[in-house]
RNA sequence: GCGCCCGUAGCUCAGCUGGAUAGAGUACCGGCUUCCGAAGCCGGGUGUCACAGGUUCGAAUCCUGUCGGGCGCGCCA
């Protein structure tokens, strides 16, 4: 209807330009919207108040002549010009019927289009660092991430979910220790767990498990791995170094296998925790890429070796440095430490040099704000392999803030006591969780009332659309212990009676269903969905309350089920999409 | 200090890439069930759109500055 529209006014604008009442060296954008309040018609224009300037004539008298231009028929009853000079466009209720037709044909595809057909898109999301749970900031990015992935694959697009893998580095040699610490508690040893390492229960479990599976086996005693180890920031001593002295001691002593045998406990242990997590939460990958296969292809290196090559890259103090500030980063950066190991930054320029290379239109990474000056230097180095930076989207997802009682919930990842993903999904569910995620915005902070989320009642967002949807499934459960049966195919052809206030609000809004779809999905804003849902579900209740559908006339009573079953479908279609359960009863 | 994000009703937030009288939910008050689920519906009122300039037919929306809040500025990941 809208793309109808938009090609009637462009064809009237090139009739008025071989007639010589518009200059003939301008090509208008024709844009055409809903109108806001439908006192002003169903779709609106701007066209001659963009054209008055360059036609020079005032915008109402040029909207007159465009009217005039008009070739109005399909379901255009009226055209008026309102306002400064708006071309206001009625339809007939008669047009929109046919929605309700197209939503019972297509079912869980209607909604559905092609717009984003060819294009190629990755989203990485999630990617926590695998040393601990998954929580509630991670939530987010999840919800989030998985919303604007079946959005864009939803309008076409092909894509692919990602999940980057930090199974290398640093942090991950902490958890290993703090793994070995806790497996020689468990085997009688007193030891002094270090400031720095990983506190969490979690670890006392990765630990037992190896304790079962190993016995003594792996045992050293407690004064070898502590000698010569620098002391800890709580002696007084610095707990980075500290750290750092006892994975070199422990993966000493345990030799390259069996390192690898305690490291692999707590990466394995963990990353099928976050797995199982996600899964559990409807958040589905298509791929678990390793950064570990990145230096195990040197890929890494060739990176390095590219960057050096094109002259990016200096030595100062005994490391490398990327010349990042050539492309407007802020600050120049170390890829390889003095040490000699690579940066994560490093890493990264591989990984990311890796996703453009598999040949993606658009590459999308869903990130936590805090990591936000991390994206000049990362589009520096795209740019200085000779990559286009510009095919590279970062969305920043800012923080979720829970309260519980009014009470702003304390979180710490190192200590311990943080509120998990899975605590949060036992808590207020996976539906309430998915939905309350996504009903913000990324780049808004987040206040996540826990109280609310968890409210079985009409407060809460999520079980109002849901009870819509169940409230249409009765009504058939309804019809059928009467014994009456619903004839769509008879109601379709008498949608025409369909001529109450609340139908004509209904089915306006399920014909917007496709465009906030593409619109949300382009934008990457899957909150615009939750407030479509949201509206539509009041269109249903207000409707509900005012009318019966089981009724006495039948040829009534056949249309309004189709369209409570096309408005059942719409929401079923919405939630879907948002990792949201329709239920038939609640 | 520099950079990114945010500032709209008492509270939580929309505002469709510049449009018409700035909207929802919640809270508060009152009403609606012999009938399809009251987890619902109807009615009742609130705004210096943080502030000051600028751009133009027109600004909550775009630009600049100021103020306030969050986050980030490692040879950590």
């Amino acid at each position: 209807m809208k793309e109808h529209i938009v090609k009637i006014l462009t064809d009237a604008v090139t009739k008025l330009q071989s007639d010589g009442d518009l200059p003939g060296d301008i090509t208008p954008t024709v844009m055409v919207e809903r109108t806001r309040d439908r006192a002003h018609g169903d779709f609106a224009s701007n066209l001659a108040m963009t054209l008055a300037k360059a036609a020079r004539c005032k915008p109402r008298d040029l909207a007159e002549k465009i009217i005039a231009a008009l070739n109005t028929d399909g379901g255009i009853v009226k055209v008026e010009i309102a306002g400064p000079g708006f071309i206001n466009f009625y339809l007939g209720s008669d047009a929109w019927h046919n929605v309700v037709g197209d939503i019972l044909e297509q079912g869980d595809n209607y909604g559905r289009s092609e717009a984003g057909a060819g294009q190629r898109v990755q989203v990485e999301f999630v990617s926590a660092n695998p040393t601990g749970p998954l929580h509630v900031g991670h939530g987010r990015g999840a919800a989030y991430g998985a919303a604007v992935a079946s959005l864009l694959a939803a309008v076409g697009c092909t894509v692919h979910r990602e999940y980057y893998v930090n199974d290398a580095g640093r942090q991950m040699d902490i958890l290993a220790a703090s793994v070995y610490l806790r497996y020689l508690e468990l085997c009688g040893d007193t030891v002094i767990f270090p400031a720095n390492g990983y506190q969490g229960d979690y670890v006392w479990d990765i630990g037992a498990t190896l304790h079962r599976e190993s016995g003594d086996m792996l045992r050293h005693p407690v004064s070898e791995v502590f000698a010569g180890v620098p002391d800890d920031e709580p002696a007084g001593g610095d707990k980075e170094a500290h750290i750092d002295g006892l994975i070199e001691r422990i993966s000493t002593l345990l030799g390259t296998n069996n390192y690898r045998r305690v490291f692999d406990a707590g990466l394995d242990a963990i990353l099928g925790n976050i797995r199982q997590d996600l899964k559990e939460f409807g958040v589905t990958y298509d791929e678990w890429f390793s950064e570990r296969s990145l230096s195990d292809t040197n890929a890494v290196t060739d990176c390095i070796k590219r960057l050096q090559d094109s002259g990016h890259i200096y030595e100062q103090d005994g490391a490398l440095w990327f010349r990042s500030t050539d492309y407007g980063d802020e600050k120049d950066r170390v890829i390889v430490r003095d040490n000699g190991q690579t940066t994560y930054f490093a890493s990264d320029i591989a990984y990311h040099a890796n996703k453009l290379e598999r040949g993606y239109d658009r590459v999308i990474d869903i990130w936590g704000a805090d990591h936000h000056g991390y994206v000049p230097r990362v589009k520096a180095a795209l740019q200085a392999l000779g990559d286009d930076p510009d095919r590279l989207d970062v969305l920043l997802v800012q923080f979720a803030v829970l309260y519980r009682g009014g009470e702003k919930v304390q979180m710490s990842t190192r200590s311990g006591e943080f509120v998990t993903l899975r605590e949060l999904r036992n808590e207020v569910g996976n539906d309430a969780a998915r939905f309350f995620y996504v009903m913000r915005k990324c780049e808004q902070h987040m206040d996540f009332d826990l109280d609310l989320a968890k409210s079985q009642s009409n407060d809460n967002p999520v079980y109002y659309i849901q009870y819509a949807h169940a409230r249409v499934c009765s009504v058939f459960r309804q019809l059928a212990e009467k014994k009456i049966e619903w004839d769509k195919d008879c109601g379709l052809k008498a949608l025409g009676t369909l001529a109450e206030s609340h139908e004509d609000e209904l089915l306006v809004n399920l014909s917007r269903y496709p465009e906030v779809l593409e619109s949300a999905a382009f934008n990457h804003e899957p909150h615009a969905l939750t407030h479509y849902l949201r509206e539509l579900a009041n269109d249903f209740h207000t409707y509900y309350n005012a009318h019966t559908f089981i009724t006495d006339d039948a040829t009534l009573r056949n249309a309004r089920l189709c369209l409570i079953e096309a408005t059942r479908q719409v929401i079923a279609n919405g939630l879907q999409l948002l990792g949201v359960h329709a239920p038939d009863t609640m």
